[in-house]
DNA sequence: TATTGTTATACTCTATAACTATA
DNA sequence: TATAGTTATAGAGTATAACAATA
């Protein structure tokens, strides 16, 4: 159930109350709303740090993968290789990481974290956690352990249908 | 972990492991990908109707809440009221709802489904429900049961804070 | 003075085709 | 012939300010 509440306290109309029945068996709704949450909060956690999630997770992706290849980190985002362009443009114009020469393959980068990148890791790591500590608490390690399971599950659900 | 695999069987590099350790504890980022998954599979479920997720969201809660005012769908649906209006425009073009006077207030719109709307939304849902069953298929109650439960905690905790 | 619906606008994220240089 | 990275572009989704009509 949403509550839709009158916004000042002189609003005439009484609470009105929006019945989701349907829609409360509906997971994508259901996700949707949660990740808006999340999204949001990440927003706010990001932003002291100049990060955008899309950014964040690139620059945790190439910290923990070092010499990682740019359409490599595209597979790992579930993003198309021309969006990633201009997201690895940005980690690297801040000088948080490096378009190495892949020792192998002329044609591809091998991306690198920089000193810079490494402590803006760190400190935007502990930022999230902190953050996500808080919209994931009152939860048991049962029910944050069936969260992942359920969102693992609907991943390999759709792999082994093509995905 | 995240696997890239050759695309051809041609292909020289080996099979190549991406290290997501630091991201398996990143709720947001293992929502984003199920979230991404869900959208898509939804996206191909609504297209045969010519819905998309926001319009279809929206038609549901109208067939379920006759009557319901532009701002109370918008704040259901955590939709900004400028962005609804295009998604009400085209159902109602479309002659799946229509806005009728709220009797009490010379302001506001009553939306309403027509019977083409209802027809629809019988056909979408039907629809939507096997899809969703071959996502989340292999999971137990429990697990989709603890999984409902740590998406509603999510919204609660962020309301608590005045999300 | 506040709210309902609206217009206009801008920004982010996503998706596709086509190019270059290598393989 | 295929792949890595790129450019250009278009479409969704989202967010904010400001307006007219009404409360």
């Amino acid at each position: 159930m949403s509550t839709v509440r009158p916004k000042s306290p002189g609003a005439a109309s009484p609470v009105a109350k929006v019945s989701d029945a349907t829609l409360q068996r509906f997971a994508g709704y259901r996700m949707k709303r949660a990740f808006n949450v999340i999204r949001d909060d990440l927003h706010r956690a990001l932003k002291p740090f100049g990060l955008r999630m899309l950014t964040y997770t690139a620059l945790v992706l190439i910290v923990d993968n070092p010499g990682l290849r740019q359409s490599q980190l595209a597979d790992a985002m579930d993003v198309e290789r021309p969006n990633l362009v201009v997201i690895i443009d940005e980690l690297e114009q801040r000088g948080l990481i490096v378009r190495d020469p892949a020792p192998d393959d002329r044609r591809a980068y091998a991306l690198n974290p920089t000193p810079e990148g490494m402590q803006l890791y760190i400190k935007a790591l502990r930022s999230v956690e902190e953050h996500e500590a808080v919209l994931l608490a009152g939860l048991s390690d049962a029910d944050r352990d069936a969260m992942f399971t359920a969102l693992q599950a609907v991943l390999l659900n759709s792999r082994e249908r093509g995905g």
